[in-house]
DNA sequence: TGCTGTGAAACAGTTCACAGCG
DNA sequence: CGCTGTGAACTGTTTCACAGCA
């Protein structure tokens, strides 16, 4: 029923800000190329420099993991690789499922990012009984039916939905009915999930859409800069036939 | 060179709040589904439901628009509509290129959904020569090389990356130089770009590892629960060799 | 009366600036 | 001395609660 029901209200002192598990992956990745050129140690201005964040912050987020940083020298790579791993639960691996093989579920199981640190791709299914069979990145597909099976015996406990819109939700009540308590949905729907299951939503139109507002005003800036009126200007605060609207004006 | 640089710092009137951009293709999409069932009106709390967020936001959302409701009715679908959609842009049409003609970049290009609300795939472009001509949803693969003149002839504003991590600095780099000044990048890195320039950045691994993040706790919780320790409680704040480490101390 | 629109309060996240440790 | 770690100030976002209009 409650739809955007993330987690539990950040309980005191057990509590990491959500801004910053979001942010941790991002240092991760940045350690992950450091100790990969064996760089033994970076301080926090350089390694936010490779996250793409501002020094301060950087800090800030770390503190609330602890305090595993050394005074006048910076952070140890490999220790913080560790901790922020340890942190996020990467160093057990989860099994994970797939709903949906089309082009876009195809291209997920064929990404490598997935099997590399801590996910395993364990079954990829499909409504459509002609993939049943068919190998998606070295692996049968499975049909909807075995769902609930495949669900319980491997312990999957996140499940990625890559199908039409039209089916997300039936699959998601079926994905958490099963015990599935994570869900990655690709499809473009809000779903609706009982309490205690997150659900974290990739939306390539919605993420268009921000950019074309961001576009648009820049446009307009300029025009105003030329001198003319930017195409958003002058909104009236009252609404009203002015001219304003095409021929989709309320009856 | 800046990294997470975007837009201006919200300058007081014209300025609507980045939360409320984010949500507006949300209240857009809830919307269409309405007006395609041609009901004329909603309240604020039928449509906060079907947007999944809740009914004062979307009032206070609505409210930087402008008063476009009525009150003791609701607002006007159709003309709701028009107005959010003028807002984020999509009145006009919007030009977009695909970089990276891979799994993924294949997926979005076939992804209807692009289409049909004010984005238009103008090209696809990727590096590999074999790839060159072959039609990918209808249209042929044109060549790294072209980059530019397709920028230019097309009066793009708008990119997708979708190519390796490793290529997608210098791709963006490129469609920077040719005129691009928002970017939607599917490639697992960050990308530096100039001010003036929007980066938006879909991650399926950062995701992924959010909800790990989220899963583990509600597994330490449920072990807590039994009595038992959780596997990330009693972080010791200051770091030492206290058997919580493995063989990765710093040296 | 039933809804929207919105100040004001509460909360979350970011940035500043510097104390304090190695 | 150079860097981390962190209170305190600030900025942005959400929620509350209700005045005011159709």
């Amino acid at each position: 029923m409650a739809t955007g029901r993330t987690h539990r209200p950040a309980t005191r002192s057990r509590g990491i800000p959500e801004a910053t598990v979001a942010r941790l992956p991002l240092y991760l990745r940045a350690l992950t190329a450091l100790s990969e050129r064996s760089v033994p140690t970076v301080s926090s201005e350089e390694l936010a420099a490779a996250a793409g964040v501002n020094s301060a912050k950087l800090r800030k987020d770390f503190s609330y993991l602890g305090s595993y940083g050394t005074r006048g020298v910076g952070y140890d790579v490999e220790y913080l690789v560790y901790q922020i791993s340890r942190e996020l639960g990467l160093t057990q691996d989860w099994p994970v499922v797939i709903v949906g093989i089309g082009n876009l579920g195809a291209a997920l199981a064929n990404y490598g990012g997935f099997a590399s640190r801590g996910f395993r791709v364990a079954a990829l299914i499909d409504a459509d009984p002609a993939m049943a069979g068919k190998p998606v990145a070295g692996m049968p597909v499975q049909h909807t039916d075995e769902l609930e099976k495949i669900i319980e015996d491997n312990g999957v406990s996140i499940g990625v939905i890559a199908t039409p819109a039209g089916a997300a939700q039936q699959v998601c009540e079926r994905l958490v009915a099963a015990g599935v308590t994570s869900i990655l949905n690709f499809a473009p729907t809000v779903l609706s999930v009982p309490d205690g299951v997150d659900v974290r939503k990739v939306d390539l139109s919605i993420e268009l859409q921000i950019l074309a507002f961001h576009e648009q005003r820049k446009a307009g800036e300029e025009a105003a800069a030329d001198g003319v009126v930017p195409p958003v200007a002058a909104k009236p605060h009252r609404k009203g036939p002015d001219g304003d609207v095409p021929a989709v004006m309320p009856a």
